[in-house]
DNA sequence: TACCAGGTCTGAC
DNA sequence: GTCAGACATGGT
């Protein structure tokens, strides 16, 4: 095995648990103190020493995972926004996540994702993804753990959709399917290019993604942080914390991001892990 | 056993 | 433009 290189960052801003579970990424695990995350063919080992957060990773993939765990933002400016608020409830959900980071995923695998997600609960989530990796991804190996790359849009295209049932992806095996036979790179440049609302409305052609899930691509895919992803979570807070009125879950999300701006996504992960968590821990 | 999960699509009005 | 019902499937 080749030579690895260790990033340091201050941990106050850095949480490896509230970052990987708040529900943006779903290719990750736990062994003993170590986290293990996944992206495209990639591996990082995370842990803490002392007070900071180490991620370990090969030493050709520096740039790769400082840029992925979005180590060269500001993120006290962030933190202190959402205090400056002064809403009790995005208080209290900042302190709790104050370690969360939204992550600079690759592009594709998080269109592909997302896609699953629609109507679907998050280890189910992981799941089919990862039987999804080990059928069609390449196998590599880092610190000694063996894992499957997330397969190439062409290898998901070319692939039986058959495959994709088989998984559990239940009827969102079609929208893959079809997604995989329409995106590019190339369209993914050109996606880039947009404005976020143009962004949105170019995902949502796309047969399978609807508003939220265009937000949750938005946001995780291409750090649009001018988004405000809307589930049934978000609902609950928005109804129970925020007193909030409206049903249609597109008006709810340009309620947040007019209130919030470039904030709105780093806002939106603070409540819905506060939320998810609220509830883990009542059960 | 029903209900729920990081919703979306379709067809009827 | 809005709305109800359908949609796969495993977890609780």
């Amino acid at each position: 095995m080749g030579k690895t290189v260790k990033i340091y960052y201050k941990s106050e801003f850095f949480d490896i648990y509230s970052t990987l579970t708040c529900g943006q990424v779903f290719r990750f695990y736990k062994k003993g103190e170590r986290w293990f995350v996944f992206s495209k063919d990639k591996c990082a080992c995370l842990y803490y020493e002392g007070d900071n957060t180490i991620i370990e990773c090969k030493l050709n993939e520096r740039e790769y995972f400082y840029n992925y765990f979005d180590l060269a933002r500001n993120y006290s400016l962030i933190y202190n926004s959402a205090i400056e608020q002064n809403i009790d409830i995005l208080t209290i959900s900042a302190n709790l996540g104050k370690g969360i980071r939204i992550l600079n995923q690759d592009r594709e695998e998080t269109i592909f994702s997302f896609i699953i997600s629609q109507n679907n609960n998050i280890p189910r989530i992981k799941g089919s993804i990862e039987r999804i990796c080990t059928l069609l991804g390449e196998e590599n190996e880092f610190m000694g753990e063996k894992y499957y790359s997330f397969p190439k849009t062409e290898k998901i295209a070319s692939a039986n959709i058959e495959l994709f049932k088989s998984v559990g992806l239940g009827y969102r095996a079609e929208y893959f399917f079809q997604v995989a036979n329409q995106i590019d790179s190339e369209l993914l440049e050109l996606y880039n290019n947009l404005l976020t609302l143009d962004l949105k409305k170019e995902l949502i052609k796309l047969k399978g993604i609807g508003p939220k899930v265009a937000d949750c691509i938005a946001l995780f895919g291409f750090h649009r942080s001018d988004s405000f992803p809307v589930d049934t979570w978000i609902e609950k807070v928005y109804r129970e914390n925020f007193g909030g009125k409206e049903r249609d879950r597109s008006k709810i999300s340009e309620e947040f991001v007019s209130n919030f701006k470039e904030f709105s996504g780093y806002f939106q992960q603070y409540l819905f892990h506060y939320k998810r968590n609220l509830i883990k821990k009542a059960k």
